[in-house]
DNA sequence: TTACGTGCAAAGTCTTTGCAACCAT
DNA sequence: ATGGTTGCAAAGACTTTGCACGTAA
């Protein structure tokens, strides 16, 4: 991996801050951190998984582009390929989740954050977030209704925001 | 247009039986025609448009392969790069719809059908439909809370449908 | 040491575009 | 007739896969 410009120790240094991967050690899946979620399975820590976690973590709701991007500017030599292996194993680990937004290109955060839903405007692109409780209503009259059972962490509601509407109707 | 093996009028004949697109004679937007709208707005009725227009109301929810399967039945020269071009005019003119489910492949479906939510199961990807009324508490949410506007006819929900959910537990 | 993970390049899938021929009006 | 439409083929965007080398454990 001569390509990676990150220390080659098992994990690589944090920028000073308390970054929001920090705040997962304590972990997600019960009390386990990330590293040792991957360990447990039988999987490898890897500079390269710990970047794109860090990228994911950091940026919110990116595209494999985007978090590729992110993570070559750390380590350069990373590969796309490498990225969407990266985010395929993490997803299915549970670390990370992903909504298919606008476009097609799915968008990953962490999977540590509370369940939320999405607000995409169809005007300016801007995603907001609405809790688990405000839609509530929701999920109980598709429940009652349907005998649905809403996933609430890839819900993602299409629409015009607050900006968008005013400047609309003016 | 050799390949065509529909009658060369104006209009392909319909098959017997009232079909969804019959039902669309008396037109979406207000009271025209689907061929109206077409003509009105300057672009051309072709028997592709109307294979397609067909197809959408006939399959409900097709992805542009799949209507593509079902207009090629028919008339089996059309190619598929016609299907995505008169779907995206068809969506520009508000006579079909679409949204994005599970894969990344959008689906189509009338625009005539009253404004929908999509309830997808992410276990056998069966689709069901909630009405308008029944998320109306979701939208007073996000309007009031995020001053939000929901594209309701957008909306897609995923979970677990009545039927798996009851297998998931057994 | 062992076999998992990565970089690289090539192939796949889905969609778009340029262009000449064609046809709806 | 005449310009919007289509079929075809090639190009694009995004993602996956095969393989040999490198590396975590």
């Amino acid at each position: 991996m001569d390509e990676l410009l990150v220390p080659q120790a098992n994990t690589v240094a944090h920028p000073p801050g308390r970054t929001r991967l920090e705040a997962m050690e304590q972990g997600p899946q019960g009390h386990r951190s990330w590293d040792e979620e991957l360990r447990s399975r039988g999987y490898r820590v890897t500079p390269q998984r710990q970047l794109v976690l860090e990228a994911v973590a950091r940026l919110n709701h990116a595209t494999p582009e985007e978090i590729a991007a992110c993570v070559q500017q750390t380590a350069k030599g990373v590969n796309i390929s490498t990225i969407y292996r990266t985010l395929e194993l993490l997803d299915s680990l549970g670390l990370v989740a992903h909504t298919h937004l606008n476009h097609g290109a799915p968008t990953y955060h962490l999977a540590t954050e509370a369940a939320h839903v999405h607000l995409v405007c169809q005007n300016c692109g801007k995603i907001d977030e609405a809790s688990q409780e405000e839609v509530a209503p929701l999920t109980k009259v598709l429940d009652d209704q349907h005998g649905f059972e809403t996933n609430v962490a890839h819900l993602t509601v299409f629409g015009l925001c607050n900006d968008c509407r005013s400047k609309h109707s003016a």
